[in-house]
DNA sequence: CATCAATCTTTACGTTGTCTAGATTGTATA
DNA sequence: TATACAATCTAGACAACGTAAAGATTGATG
């Protein structure tokens, strides 16, 4: 934090938080080792001092992803206790509004774009802690009826696959105007999520439930 | 075709084979302009005699994967006429299968890879096209009742996005092999498909659809 | 205070995307 | 048929990139 200092003192730190500056501001195609590391104040060479080569530093910007995503699922499943359908949709909500708010981090994060050949252990780890948030989820949905019960791993990858590729859709502009003119995307996501339920939710004066009267 | 001549031929497509072929022998990471040129057997300008810069290749090589993709759905619906069900589940399959077979052609393909700003009229039609083809079938399921009534375009944005999240799910390893061990990638994604379907599959002696006895 | 490992800079190399100028060719026009 | 032209491809150059090696600077340890 000397910001003067020939040791920056948590330069790693800095350098994530420089790159997901950078993915804001210039996006995927503007990200950079050498960039990151002139926003961070520091030469070319010296994130190879905390990341083996690029692809661990983006390993590390996707494990901060994840762990972001991660944090906001426990905090709205702690806010709503015993309500599984609300901590389904907010969990579904946390995801999707990381996509919209962040969009290159979360492609950056969710899209595939380490090489998941070497293992990243820190991220492995939140990847694995992720998935088990929503397997639990997926299991107390099941329980009190609101799933199908059934593989609840099966079921967290058509949850999530789903989830995911709704924000990839609607991100590469992929739902016509007919659809994004009539909906929010919270309603938009909300009615998507309504496929899986068992009892479908039609109308509900819950904030932000109300799905306008009607079909 | 000559092979030897100073002008090519057909450049353009020659590009865009190389390019894939490129995807699927060093994958995406592997892929450059230059490396492409090379494989055609062109000096590394040579392209830009055909494609604006880089992205417009990539788009290119986007919209034949999307060319691909369209003609089999079309093939499988021509297939099983009046069956839409097994329309469904094809279709499905043929999104699925493209993902495993060609990997980072899929990647580049559907993983928005492609700039959207800039827009690219043949790619814009083959997108349009494959999104019509399965909103068409979406209606098709929805009158036959195995799917619920409601905006096509969302159902479509729902299941496309479902099929989409489930290759890159399996791709990126997040499946636990508790499940990839139990299941093939079919039935997993038929198992996955069936909480879309109001009256769901639990059994099936027609050929790929057994989905094994008891859960 | 001396030593050492961690951290950061400097310099260098090969590769990449892209631009410019020029060479080669098929095709249309006269 | 000869000529002009536009399309196509080559050759060379440039800045930016990822990465490696060697050296400078620093905080921590003894």
């Amino acid at each position: 934090m000397t910001e003067k200092s020939y040791h920056h003192g948590d330069l790693k730190n800095a350098l994530i938080q420089a790159g997901i500056k950078i993915l804001a501001d210039e996006g995927i195609e503007g990200f950079s080792l050498r960039k990151v590391a002139r926003e961070a104040g520091v030469t070319h060479s010296a994130p190879y001092a905390h990341f083996a080569d690029k692809q661990a530093m983006i390993a590390a910007i996707s494990t901060d992803g994840y762990r972001k995503v991660y944090e906001r699922i426990n905090a709205v499943i702690e806010q709503f206790p015993d309500d599984p359908l609300r901590q389904f949709i907010e969990t579904a909500w946390v995801y999707v509004s990381f996509g919209f708010e962040e969009p290159d981090h979360f492609k950056i994060t969710f899209s595939g774009s380490v090489e998941r050949e070497r293992e990243y252990p820190a991220l492995v780890e939140m990847t694995g802690k992720t998935f088990d948030a929503l397997r639990q989820l997926i299991i107390r949905c099941q329980k009190s009826g609101l799933l199908d019960s059934g593989e609840p791993d099966l079921a967290a990858v058509t949850v999530w696959g789903f989830v995911h590729g709704f924000v990839h859709l609607i991100q590469e502009g992929m739902v016509s105007h007919v659809v994004t003119n009539r909906y929010t995307k919270r309603e938009m996501l909300i009615l998507s999520l309504n496929q899986f339920l068992k009892s479908p939710l039609t109308e509900d004066p819950r904030d932000g439930f109300i799905l306008g009267s009607g079909k």
